[in-house]
This record gives C-alpha cells, sequence and structure tokens, in this order.
DNA sequence: AAACTATAAGTGGAAATGCGCATATAGGAA
DNA sequence: TTCCTATATGCGCATTTCCACTTATAGTTT
C-alpha cells in the first residue's frame, strides 16, 4: 500500500508526468530531458531521482551519462500506472511539444549541464568564476 | 494536461485511494467513509470533494446524506486511472480491512457526524455545549 | 597534472497540502 | 418553534513539496 502510494505520488507532478511521457518515447540522459521539458539541470535531475525511487525507471551510465528509461520489466501495478499517464496525457500540446524539442536535443549538443537561465540567454556559467 | 495533474494528485494520498477502493464497492455517504476508514468526519469530506472536484466521483442527495459513488460515465483517461488504482490496491490488507468495517457500517447508527476522538470514547460532543 | 563536462546533492525559502477544531448550513424530528 | 443529525467550510498549524542556487563528485579530454 505504501508503495503503491509513492508510486501515485511520484505521477502527481507535471514534471514527472511529462519525463514519463518523454521516456516513453527513448531512452534518455539528464541533459536530454532539460532540453526537451526546458528546465534545469537540477529540476530534470532531481525527477527523474523521483520516479526512478518509485519504481517506474532503470538506470545505467555510460561514461559521463546517465541513462534513464521507463522499467518494462517491472510489477504489474507499476506498468498499469504507466499505462493509464500514458492514455491520459495523449494528444496534450505540452507532451507533443516536449518530444518536438526531444528530436531536436543532442546528447552532447550546447546547452547541457548549464543554469535554467543561462541557457536562456546562450551564456554558460559553469567553469566561468 | 492540467486537469490530467489534477486528477493524479487526488489520487496521491493513502486516505483518497482508501476511499476510492471503498467506492468501488458501493456508493456511500460521508458517515459510512469515516466509519469504514476510521477517520474523522472532516477528513472524509474534505477528502470525497477533492476526488469529486478532480471527477472520479458523482454525487446525490437524499434527506440528510450526500451519496457518493464513481462516475463511470466519465473521460476515458479517468477511468483508465480508477482501473489502475483498482489494480494496485488489490489484496493489500489495509483496503481489506476498510471493506470489512463498511460491511459493519450503518448509514443512521452510532458513530456519525461525531467528532473523531469522541466516537472513540464513545462520547458524543456535537449539541452538548 | 589541470580543465572541462554531466550529474548529484546540500541548503534555504516560498508555496501547497493535510488535518483538527470550531462553526455554519440545512434537512428531519419532536 | 427548538432540538438533533449529516455534511460542509473557515481558520490555523505542522508538514511536505518544489525549486533555484551552490557545491560536490566523477568521468573525459588535453
Amino acid at each position: 500500500m505504501h508503495k503503491v502510494v509513492k508510486a501515485v505520488k511520484a505521477l502527481s507532478d507535471e514534471t514527472r508526468l511529462r519525463i514519463l511521457n518523454l521516456l516513453m518515447e527513448k531512452e534518455c540522459c539528464v541533459c536530454e530531458v532539460m532540453q526537451a521539458l526546458n528546465i534545469s539541470q537540477t529540476r530534470a535531475s532531481r525527477n527523474l531521482n523521483i520516479l526512478y525511487d518509485a519504481g517506474f525507471l532503470k538506470m545505467r551510465r555510460e561514461g559521463l551519462w546517465s541513462l534513464y528509461s521507463i522499467d518494462t520489466e517491472n510489477k504489474d501495478y507499476l506498468i498499469g500506472l504507466v499505462e493509464a499517464a500514458r492514455k491520459a496525457l495523449e494528444g496534450h500540446y505540452v507532451v507533443v511539444r516536449d518530444k518536438e524539442r526531444l528530436r531536436k536535443a543532442s546528447r552532447v549538443g550546447p546547452g547541457c549541464a548549464r543554469p535554467h537561465n543561462a541557457r536562456e540567454s546562450g551564456v554558460s556559467i559553469q567553469g566561468v568564476i
């Protein structure tokens, strides 16, 4: 019961529903998620971890990248929740746009690992100070 | 999208998942819910209203009673979420016990509309002062 | 080695949430 | 009418959630 509540809580946030929607498309690294959703690195990482912690995702490392994907070999109730979420999100403008941006996102391209505001203005901060 | 988030948020609480589980059994008034879950009247009413507001429930009045039930003529995505929740809760001790207490609960019996603590000790408060 | 990059984690603060207490409302009974 | 009962709601408080800012970690490149 507690695990079920935790799982549903993990889904009860727009950012995380959008992330789940992305991962239905394909395995993503953190920087792809932040680009596609146009959110900060902290926010992408934290929310990916919440979904992971709730049992929805699996993760593997590849060099510097943490690659997250939906764990399809999961408990039935988690699969059911993901499926319900997928149907619920289907066709909504926000998630369609997210997937469009995902297509343009690059795993090594500019914009990765920069604070949200900096990305907007095109200015890198990390390593500047 | 906003409505979907609202719906999932409504499900992301143990009390409300337990209420939904009860209503899968049958239409209930507030005092049946509070008896079955052994929670306060305020808590039952508030959480029923949250589920109602999210679109999961319909309500009808019958004398003093507000009778809530799952709205089966609802949007597909809501049905899907309810179904996913049902599967996820299936067999858990808490919800099994709730349903047992629901069977023993009475719509007009003692315990209705009394503050939680008072019900525990069997003392009525409303109207005493 | 140093510099760079992708990700994770600590901190603090604003906002949202959940609940109990008290009270309000409204229908029913006496 | 007055009293009782079922439900709803205003309020305050404790807790949780979500985020940005910053810093840490660890792998990569030079």
